[in-house]
DNA sequence: GTTTATATTTACCTTTACGTGAAGGTAAAC
DNA sequence: GTTTACCTTCACGTAAAGGTAAATATAAAC
């Protein structure tokens, strides 16, 4: 187990180019590890590439998720550190149900829409119906 | 009643620039009136910019975004004008809820992150007494 | 009647997030 | 021993979404 990835992989896999890897890699989102130079890319980096990605899915910038993964394999520091770490979690948080409400408000409208067009091909279908019988 | 909205009036409530709701019109997003050469915004327009942002928000692209919107005023038309109409709307809606799903998983990685970090601070907290203790 | 504020168009500049060659190294396959 | 398949590092190109500056027009305020 813990296989390691060739950048082909990994860009097969998530279908992406090995120029984006080795971008993401530029800006410090990945840092795989080399066989010559060669970029061989752990589990851990999978994990971080898959995150990124839904990262970008959800419009955040890179650097915004660089912020954001970097929460995620915070030092195992003290309890000061570790209090900022969660004000900062809080305040992803926040980011993310924000953009919930968004999602739930474009639903919604969207829906309407929807009932809306329905509505109109009921009443076509009725006005169709009463040529019928006429 | 159905007021009409200077650029800057608009600008200044929804915190962008003037130039950004030209830009908006320059890809046909926005169609204010005129007055002379000066753009009047009616209330049609100002919801339009409301939609807009929500979808900047959620990382669509102008482009897609112009398609969503304009599935709201769709022309009132006749039967299969209407059901490819819903079928746009059910992708969209498909956009929308892949979206939300990794809005959802994200904030469960967020929340099992701030368990952890609550374990480790009370692990801290017990080491603290215990030190006292002794 | 001249500040002051807000508007206009035109046009080039910038940032982000990669795309697209160019020129070449490495390694298995035939 | 050379094709084939990946990989590498530059380095310039590009599309999207605005920023920014210059030069000009109104229009209300003093």
């Amino acid at each position: 187990m813990s296989r390691l990835y060739g950048i082909g992989d990994l860009a097969r896999e998530f279908a992406v180019t090995a120029r984006t890897l080795r971008h993401y890699e530029d800006e410090g989102l990945l840092t795989p590890l080399r066989d010559g130079r060669k970029r061989l890319y752990r589990p851990r980096d999978r994990v971080r590439l898959k995150l990124i990605l839904r990262g970008k899915r959800l419009g955040f910038s890179l650097r915004d998720i660089a912020e954001i993964i970097d929460l995620y394999d915070a030092p195992a520091g003290e309890a000061g550190q570790l209090d900022t770490l969660l004000s900062r979690i809080a305040a992803r948080r926040g980011d993310l149900e924000s953009k919930r409400r968004d999602i739930e408000a474009a639903l919604a409208h969207l829906d309407g829409v929807a009932a809306d067009c329905e509505r109109r091909l009921a009443a076509l279908d009725e006005s169709k119906a009463g040529d019928n019988a006429a």
